[in-house]
DNA sequence: CCGTCAACTACCCATTCGGGTTGAGCGGTG
DNA sequence: CACCGCTCAACCCGAATGGGTAGTTGACGG
């Protein structure tokens, strides 16, 4: 009741299991700082009810009954930005999860989690955190490694042999290497040497790997091939 | 020791200030899991000698002279973009941090971490994670959410079901089949099973021509799966 | 209640792969 | 000349792969 009334955290949660939103909404009004504005059993209902609410953030159950919390979040996150999403999610789910950040979660907690959690996670993402797991974190942070290195690439100066480039090729043909050998009328041994120096240049250790990248680098390139 | 000794974790230093470069390989050297293969004082001098000491993670600090850090992790993953490098910076670098993590950095370490932050930064990379604060958390999750616009749709590119998708996205990242396994929480066989009915409907005969054949034909569609 | 289908699990077997090692011939360079 | 990189080749071995066959379960629609 001083002249610094912090505003409250305005919470709403979507979730269809009964005892669980029940659970959640009595965690968040536990919290000094933050309240729950609402309760609601499926995406269509909090997408109706959201508007007039207007919650900081959303606490979202990723698997609801008819529109999918992944979906739900795309659409909030379209029709209202500056919402912030936490997916609730059950454990080893992580492709949904993965999903859901990508439609705009900021971050997400697993059903299981101690009030402290569910609390720790709301002032997280109040004060500009994303709450997730090593796990996720490290898959967020790998795609978007590749985003912006597509940027700026060029390609480490891997150099690969006339010889070994020959062999790449016809790896990423889908050849056999009894098959490579045959083509280039090589001893199957041999083929086997060029693969080798070939993983190793390329930093794979198996040939549709090789393929891969193979044909990732000559994408750009003169493919003469 | 039993019969199962799990290899150590390599794991390297680039740091110019020598006393605190002892001080980690004494942090790291006291780690069960892990070890320390080198201590080197600049950019240059990492990139020269990591090619025959193929740490896991490097340790790298973000303020060196002459090559930056940054610039460091970028050369460095794209030469062996299986190393997984953590930043190590004085506080609150954050727009450093962020260009590092660009860069391909995979989490960081604030220079006046404590010993046991320091280990577990390294088993939180080594276990898959990605070691970082809710700020900078936020700031990646968020880059990430911009690019990609899309959020439900599981669409087989071709006559593919669900769960043969997903092991040919797999196949195509070039894991093995127990990989594959492991990361689906399926068995083995069942990957095989999938595998089978994929070449099938693919009308290839092994994993590098269907690993081809479906990023070819996914190329046009989502830059993510 | 039955048929169908996707997903999942299992076992057998011949072949192929990947890794490690070794070595020879050749051409270019310091 | 000695050294180095490229090409070619061979051997060993354990693990992975593909191919075939077969069976269970749950969901969906007749």
């Amino acid at each position: 009741m001083n002249s610094a009334p912090r505003p409250m955290i305005d919470v709403a949660i979507v979730e269809d299991n009964v005892p669980l939103g029940e659970s959640l909404r009595m965690v968040v009004d536990s919290m000094e700082q933050a309240r729950c504005v609402g309760v609601w059993t499926s995406a269509e209902e909090g997408l109706r009810k959201i508007d007039a609410f207007r919650p900081a953030i959303v606490l979202m159950d990723i698997n609801l009954p008819g529109m999918s919390g992944i979906e739900a979040t795309a659409r909030l996150k379209r029709e209202f930005p500056e919402i912030q999403v936490i997916i609730v999610t059950v454990h080893r789910e992580n492709e949904k999860i993965f999903e859901a950040l990508k439609a705009g979660a900021c971050g997400y907690l697993i059903k299981r989690s101690r009030a402290s959690d569910v609390r720790q996670a709301i002032l997280d993402v109040h004060n500009g955190g994303a709450p997730m797991s090593a796990e996720i974190a490290r898959r967020v942070v790998e795609a978007f490694h590749s985003a912006p290195a597509k940027a700026a690439p060029e390609e480490a100066a891997v150099h690969l042999s006339v010889r070994e480039t020959e062999v790449a090729k016809l790896v990423a043909e889908g050849l056999a290497n009894k098959e490579i050998a045959d083509r280039l009328d090589l001893s199957i041994e041999t083929v086997r040497g060029h693969l080798k120096k070939i993983y190793d240049k390329l930093h794979v250790r198996c040939r549709t790997e090789a393929a891969v990248k193979y044909l990732d680098s000559i994408r750009d390139r003169n493919p003469f091939g």
